[in-house]
DNA sequence: AATATTTTGTTGCATACACATCGTTTTGAT
DNA sequence: ATCAAAACGATGTGTATGCAACAAAATATT
């Protein structure tokens, strides 16, 4: 049996004290939507003392679904899905440091596309950061929203919603690519090697390869480790790009293949 | 657990202390990675006192650049929903309670279009928390983020970003939601009287106007606080309604207006 | 160098939160 | 209906944070 509240919604007599349950997992929902929630509020949302929504967030905490702080608890990450920040924990300031350097290639007025992942993340915050006042094409939720709180233009794409990248894609996205073409594109993806960009899941890899015929120069902002390995689906040939933002500068067979390409080669270099 | 790797950016000069705008400037600069931070690490990373992080803490959150929370800040919520205020905080339980009983109208296997707003992320949440395996069309950047990680299949529509309430709109949207037909639409508003339904926004009403021509059964979820006002932009006549969730029984006039238009009224009562 | 200005630290006190304990209520099963 | 288990609320105590006023230090200005 489902429980009784259920029977009450049934009976439109909401309103009823929720159980555990049900007030953890609006928690977690709240914590989807806002970086932090504190336990005041809470308590009084939901009309149960503090030292219950203690408790829950306590056994929240002990799950690893939240971090405690002192008077609330915060998402473990912003809006982002745990696969997702299992990737990031690692390497962050690299992609910090990588998302810095090709922000700075990004110039007033530009229109640019952007794509999923983590590392295009740090880009928009990069670009926020600097207020940029460029247009921005994304298929990204989370690159839409901290782009669209500050100085740029957000056109968002259609396309079935994916929970582990918060991003959008399937035909609906590419077609609606195909209406645009801009000065730049900026995108990650999950593998780099001679063979060129690939990505292990082939809905990514359709809106990368989309994103890089619409676009007058191309730039691919990968981490160094990902170098030489060759995934799944492609997304392109190097010869597409134009511009590599990383961390660390590629071993010769791929350098080589590269220079071949005539791909400008950028390495963010660690602060002295 | 927690990781200590964010200490390579902080103070890596011994002895000599960070002025104030380059410690605010890595305040902000760790909100960017991390969903909180805690007045004490803080203070403790930087070598100063606890009421200068306090003070730098209250000149961000001044500025709207950070959340300030008991104890530390966080990211500004990405503009998510604006209507956490005090004032409305009372509200909060009737949006809930309309949201649970529309949410019961939505079936396994239907296909729903949900606009954007507070009331409609409310009902998200509700979805979500019922498990409902519909298809879902939006233009809620919330609304399909809830929904996303959950038991539903999310399409969303392309669009400018609109901060303000985390939505798209303009032509893109209009042009997209003509493509399909769905089994129902739930739509907030801002208003509610025997003109109809209206918007405080042109751009907004639109999308509501088109998701109303666009589902078999439409139904209109609103606090009875916003009854009886005419807004700027129409979205739609009252015939074009077939159900109305809200909390409180219209008065006379429009309740005449409703039942001449043939809307069922659903009043979700709280639990006594 | 001397002074003005800004920034930071310190102190004392008020408040909010954390934690453990225990009594009460609710829930679930028989 | 009765009982046991779980969940919840209330209380008291201790700790962390917030706030305001003032003192000390660093910085800028002349």
């Amino acid at each position: 049996m489902q429980d009784r509240s259920m029977l009450n919604i049934a009976a439109r007599k909401v309103g009823k004290k929720l159980k555990k349950q049900e007030r953890r997992r609006q928690i977690l929902l709240e914590l989807k939507l806002r970086p932090h929630v504190r336990i005041s509020t809470l308590a009084e949302r939901f009309d149960v003392s503090p030292e219950t929504l203690r408790r829950d967030l306590d056994a929240l905490a002990a799950e690893n679904l939240i971090d405690r702080a002192h008077g609330g608890a915060s998402a473990p990450s912003q809006g982002l899905y745990p696969p997702l920040n299992e990737r990031i924990a690692g390497r962050v300031h690299e992609r910090e440091r990588i998302a810095a350097v090709a922000a700075q290639s990004v110039h007033d007025g530009e229109t640019v596309m952007i794509d999923s992942g983590s590392t295009t993340i740090e880009l928009a915050k990069a670009l926020a950061f600097r207020s940029v006042t460029c247009t921005v094409i994304t298929n990204s939720l989370p690159v839409a929203m901290t782009l669209g709180h500050g100085a740029a233009d957000v056109m968002l794409c259609p396309g079935e919603y994916q929970s582990a990248e918060s991003a959008v894609i399937g035909t609906e996205t590419l077609e609606f690519l195909r209406n645009y073409h801009v000065d730049r594109c900026m995108i990650g993806a999950s593998a780099l090697s001679e063979e060129g960009i690939s990505e292990t899941v082939r809905g990514f890899a359709a809106v990368k390869r989309e994103m890089l015929r619409r676009a007058a120069t191309c730039a691919l902002l990968i981490d160094s480790e990902k170098f030489g390995i060759t995934g799944l689906a492609s997304a392109g040939k190097l010869d597409e790009l134009d511009v590599l933002f990383t961390d660390a500068r590629p071993r010769t067979g791929l350098l080589a293949a590269l220079r071949a390409a005539q791909v400008d080669i950028v390495v963010a270099e660690a602060a002295s």
